[in-house]
RNA sequence: GGCCCGUUCGUCUAGCGGUUAGGACGCGGCCCUUUCACGGCUGAAACACGGGUUCGAUUCCCGUACGGGUCACCA
């Protein structure tokens, strides 16, 4: 019986849910649905100063509007201080760990001095072999981490493969500070170790980390067994439309920002991040069942991708057209300024929603229906609606008129018979009846248009165009 | 600067020693058509560069260039 998997999402509550933290979730929790694991959320709130409630908020709120849904209550890792503690003085008791009184001024120095003679910049150990007493009595301290200082490590990253790191690179850093808080490198280890977490899928920003975690698991495995490596996974971070990091202008906005502003439907970003850094054949359109089943690490490609928004908007247009009406109505409601009639939005939407490819284009081109006559005429529709234009209104209007069956057909054979017997093509018809109609040039056909308005409406704004 | 990672059409990707280098988005054209979409057909468009290994490299190895990441008592 191979072993459970279990992964987690570990977003710090610092702001909203950006794309890259979402595609990251997407992905830890996709791999613990595959396999039929645990997938778990943690919340790295132990920087309080940066910390919100409001960020907290809207990281599980996007979430959850994502799909993602998580086997566990999410696990504070501020609440955890203590243990973190504990284990930091387990490490110290075996000797895994030592105590650094060197002050941050004095670190500082060390550094600059290294900066300037080129060297890396790391801890050079000088409190790793000194004897505690040769501290002032009292004097603050913080807790290192006594890393290997030569050999190697190596791990076999499911994304990245064989990643071989000199552990003379690795120096002796903070896992307590003076005031006993963990640091985030300890912090990390004892959570993703006391979770069980089996593996770690995370941005490749971290992957330079594994090489500096490690050394804590292997340490307490020889103090206390059963604190096995975990298996990583660094996977490449998501770039804008120039190859920079993700800015303002190109999607490191918060995922409700998606779904807000910009009409973007949950299935569609879920989809389109899937896609993003991830492949299977040729495989573009992915249903939520179907990635649980196709998803592996496998697939994930090692080089970063850029963020399109077209593609997405693509995606969402496909879509918009497979949702439902009835939730689509509930989605495009609250973008309609005008007061609508749910009942007719619902009834127009099986001809509107193949013309959208995001809510709020869906909104737009529903605001014909619930407009007040005299309706307002885009520059475009105006411009159709001259003295030809006037005059064909007018002879469709009383054509109609006398229509009894207010069907497509029905009014579609009328307008067609009244075309040919002008000689007419029917978009000398059509092209002023939708300026007259909808106030633009562009809507659903025109005859589904003049079955939704209905007979007194449609005549009464064909009728208000040729006075 | 040290260390680590990456590089197939503009973008997302397929490819895993021998292919007319495939698909998708976007872009151009055509068809459908009352407009706009949808749909269908079609066109332009890529293996960063240089060395090897090999009968043969997009594919394996080594460099170079260019990108990215990381080097806190932040996470």
């Amino acid at each position: 019986m191979a072993s459970e998997v279990v992964t987690r999402f570990a977003p710090s509550p610092t702001g909203f849910l950006h794309i890259g933290g979402a595609r990251t979730a997407l992905f830890n929790w996709l791999y613990a649905r595959h396999h039929g694991g645990k997938a778990l959320l943690r919340i790295e709130d132990t920087d309080k100063k940066r910390s919100t409630q409001d960020a907290i908020d809207a990281i599980l709120d996007g979430l959850d509007w994502l799909g993602l849904d998580y086997d566990e209550a999410p696990t504070f890792q501020s609440q955890r201080a203590d243990r973190h503690a504990e284990v930091a003085q387990k490490l110290l008791e075996a000797g895994h760990a030592y105590k650094c009184f060197a002050t941050p001024e004095e670190l500082e120095d060390m550094r600059a001095q290294q900066r300037a003679n080129k060297q890396p910049m790391r801890y050079d150990g000088r409190w790793r072999d000194r004897d505690p007493s040769e501290a002032p009595d009292g004097s603050p301290y913080a807790v290192r981490l006594k890393t290997p200082l030569d050999g190697e490590t190596t791990i076999q990253d499911e994304v990245q493969g064989e990643v071989c790191v000199n552990n003379a690179e690795i120096d002796d850093y903070i896992i307590l500070r003076a005031d006993g808080t963990p640091t985030y490198m300890l912090a990390v280890v004892v959570d993703d170790h006391d979770m069980g977490v089996t593996h770690v899928i995370r941005g490749d920003d971290h992957l330079n980390n594994a090489f500096r975690q490690l050394p804590i698991y292997r340490a307490m495995d020889q103090i206390e067994g059963n604190w096995s490596d975990p298996i990583y996974a660094h996977i490449p971070l998501i770039h804008g439309q120039d190859g920079a990091k993700l800015s303002k202008r190109h999607g490191a906005l918060g995922v409700e920002a998606y779904r807000d502003e910009m009409g973007i439907l949950s299935d569609a970003l879920f989809n389109y991040l899937l896609r993003l850094g991830w492949g299977h054949g040729d495989r573009e359109e992915i249903t939520r069942a179907e990635a649980i089943e196709l998803f592996d690490l496998s697939g994930v490609g090692k080089s970063p991708s850029r963020f399109d928004i077209k593609k997405l908007e693509n995606l969402n247009g496909h879509y918009i057209r497979e949702v439902d009406d009835q939730t689509l109505v509930e989605q495009v409601l609250p973008r309609l300024d005008t007061k609508a009639d749910t009942g007719l939005l619902l009834k127009a939407m099986p001809v509107l929603k193949p013309r959208a490819k995001n809510l709020n284009e869906l909104a737009e081109t529903s605001a014909f229906l619930f407009a007040d006559r005299p309706l307002e005429m885009t520059e475009k529709a105006a411009k159709l609606l001259d003295d030809d234009g006037r005059t064909r209104l007018s002879q469709v209007s009383a054509a109609l008129a006398k229509e009894n069956d207010w069907t497509i057909e029905a009014l579609e054979a009328t307008t067609k018979a009244l075309a040919e017997a002008q000689g007419l093509g029917l978009g000398k018809f059509a092209q002023p009846m939708r300026a007259a109609l909808t106030g633009t040039t562009t809507s659903p056909g025109i005859f589904d248009v003049l079955v939704l308005l209905g007979r007194d409406e449609a005549l009464a704004r064909l009728d208000a165009q040729t006075a």
